[in-house]
DNA sequence: GAAGATATGTTATATTATATCAACCCTTCA
DNA sequence: TGAAGGGTTGATATAATATAACATATCTTC
């Protein structure tokens, strides 16, 4: 199973992180509910960007709610909570790989196969950080997200 | 008039802007055609990111077309040559401000008045490159968006 | 057990974007 | 000349993404 352009043990993976994701959530007095839980859930099955139309399909075969807001109150809750990410390039949602550090993401996202590697790029200390102190802006969030062509498809065009 | 946080001679940055794009298209053969030069000359005068519907209500005022494809296609064309940047947080488009220059685009944009800083970092050189490199993935083209807030708005909250 | 906060689910609608077809205006070149 | 092909415009129709507003349920707190 692919995570970003490598492999590694998938099943392990999802349990470990929803194992983190539901201490945390105690920690931080955050209420893990069921459809949340469900939805990070499938988004780490997947390991891949999921709209949010896909995602409500899945919880809707889950026996949740078949409604929109069902998933993007899902998906604000993950991402607010840091255990997801909004691709904006791609209008969609992929759970967090870095889950507990806090960290400012930033997106290797193939055009050919749409593999996304999350790199952790502290960007708001580069040059990015250079450019809003010269400005005076003070920066909360970053989106850096990079698009061109991951080692496999560069190999198999 | 702001571009950016900063003010200048709106009327002249205009009018200079559409002379560099003429003469590039020009250059370029490309097809500047009206419907394309209005867009821009909007872009330009509102100095701001515009969603595609609001550049189409302006373009339909001209005298242009006034169904959406009019104004997607007119934008794809000045992303393409390089004249505009989708901000891909706000779902908007803005007429760049280093016309001429191949670069990489960096946004400062206020989550509280929504102006937007074009700066120009060569994030491709910087860390998230690193990642890059480190992962074999090629970057063809990069989204830099910083959320925060401007030095206008940080004063006066 | 009432008041208030949080979560779920629904209906309805708003916003952003694209596929497809018809018409038009070019240039090219047989 | 005029048919063929490319590129541009315009419209119709529809797809894809996202939110507003309301009803119900659940849980705590007092």
């Amino acid at each position: 199973m692919p995570l970003g352009f490598e492999h590694h043990n998938h099943s392990a993976c999802i349990s470990d992180t929803l194992q983190r994701a539901e201490v945390h959530c105690r920690e931080a007095n955050l209420n893990f509910t069921p459809v949340r839980r469900r939805a990070l859930e499938i988004l780490l099955q997947e390991h891949r960007a999921l709209g949010a139309y896909d995602l409500l399909t899945e919880l809707a075969a889950s026996g949740m709610g078949k409604q929109p807001p069902v998933a993007y109150r899902a998906l604000d809750f993950l991402v607010s909570a840091g255990f997801a990410h909004k691709i904006e390039r791609l209008n969609a949602y992929i759970a967090c790989s870095h889950l507990g550090s806090d960290h400012a993401p930033a997106f290797l996202i193939c055009r050919n196969c749409n593999a996304i590697n999350e790199a952790n790029a502290e960007l708001a200390n580069g040059r990015l950080g250079d450019a809003a102190r010269a400005a005076g802006f003070q920066i909360e969030r970053t989106v850096v997200e990079a698009l061109g062509l991951c080692p496999a498809c560069q190999d198999a065009p």
